[in-house]
DNA sequence: CCCAATTTGTTCGTATGTATA
DNA sequence: TTATACATACGAACAAATTGG
């Protein structure tokens, strides 16, 4: 008889992989559960012990595998309470991946304003960013973000339509969190690394009118693909940071 | 009778900082030992079980406490070869602090050009990001640096002159490796981590000159204030990147 | 080329402490 | 208070990489 629902989690086979450690294919199991929605992000993972005696594996093997993951900031671990699958609501996440910092050093949330949404085609840059070819539809947003009432980022994003099928104006719109969180709970992407390419650019016309500044005004110009869990690109964004009051800020961390 | 050197390691005592766990105590007694020279950069730690014996503590945690400092770069281990200090030679090492490319992505070391040696009084903007008080001594230092064969990046550090007492122009010029390699082996100094804070500005006639830009040509401005390993400023700069044919790149990594 | 010694890497198991609900 | 879950600490055995003879 066929069970009622597969379980999340199934005993590992170390023939699978030859060569890999045990805590790699646990960690592969792990990843394999969030990124298929059998664990969604929120949602507690089963107890060490029975997570352990699931994939058969002993508690420290399983513990080395949450460990990696927890340094990936994709579990979240708290003592009494349990292992979580990281969201994209948590400051700390939220922060991974918004860089601009006022020249005092103060954080703050942005105001996101939607400019613009439309359909189109993948450009030749986008596409090498994103592994696609060139000519696949996309969708194409434009977002400004306010920082103390003042424009100071403004944001051209470039979706593959494959992965973000359903994707609407209005759902953009009406998000209630941030747009990665929109990609995590309406399109199960869960976008856990970027990379950025900074260079310092005269301000274009348009750029200028969104921004507020004069046509020619020096200015960052971000260029970023973010990758999924499975390491796949699935955004890529050009940002024009105003950075007369703003900073972008990095730290060269060792993870680099 | 007193032993005729001090032993790299003693027994930890639990009762020093009391709710710590042991595998910290193991951490920054390593660190102590790193930092007071004991151990210097490029020597193999004692192996495992004898370093875990001499530190009164076990394997397990002996481990625990190298993996966090693995993590962080600040010591490297090799199946079958032991454990070393890091040292600022290794090329993951340099460009850990070196964040220019080529806009094709490919990435090159650059040829360093040492523009200007003197010593002077601490400023406004550096003493508040070294966390010292205005007018105190300091070494300035003016580089430039080439990426094939072009003027990319125009370099101003200034080093506390407490810290890097004996640092002579001739020293500096030099070195055999990189900057940061000379501050570890000849001061002591480990560069670990580093924040830098970056925005668009116009060249100035100084940078304009040094690059080989007209001036007002938009760049990149890195305010960088670089932390060794008690976590203590040690170095600020700031960097002027010409970024038509190199960018400034950055992994939003979870370390952040 | 192989062997032996050394060192870290992986896996197992157990006991106890601490935070949370 | 109690139960649950993660955190810390201990110990042991074997595997895999490296080195030198």
């Amino acid at each position: 008889m066929a069970p009622m629902s597969e379980p999340a989690f199934e005993r590992l086979d170390p023939g699978q992989a030859a060569g890999a450690p045990l805590y790699r294919l646990a960690k592969q199991a792990l990843l394999a559960a969030i990124e298929s929605g059998r664990c969604p992000p929120g949602r507690a993972l089963p107890n060490e012990t029975a997570l352990a005696a699931a994939l058969g594996i002993s508690i420290g093997t399983l513990r080395h595998a949450v460990d990696e993951l927890v340094a990936e900031r994709i579990l979240l671990r708290r003592q009494g309470r349990g292992t979580f699958v990281a969201t994209h609501t948590t400051d700390r996440f939220v922060f991974q991946f918004f860089h601009v910092e006022r020249s005092d050093g103060r954080r703050e949330a942005p105001q996101v304003e939607l400019l613009s949404f439309e359909r189109g085609r993948l450009d030749e840059e986008a596409a090498d960013a994103l592994g696609l070819r060139a000519g696949e539809p996309v969708i194409l947003v434009e977002n400004r973000l306010a920082l103390q009432g003042r424009p100071v980022v403004y944001d051209r994003l470039t979706l593959p339509a494959a992965l973000f099928r359903g994707l609407t104006e209005k759902r953009l719109r009406e998000r209630p969190s941030t747009i990665y969180h929109l990609y995590q709970t309406g399109f199960g992407i869960t976008v856990v690394r970027a990379h950025e390419r900074v260079r310092a650019v005269g301000a274009d016309r348009t750029a200028a009118r969104i921004l507020g500044v004069v046509p020619g005004t020096p200015v960052l110009q971000v260029r970023r693909t973010a990758l999924a869990l499975n390491d796949k690109p699935v955004e890529y964004r050009v940002s024009t940071l105003w950075t007369a009051q703003h900073d972008y800020v990095s730290t060269l961390s060792p993870a680099t």
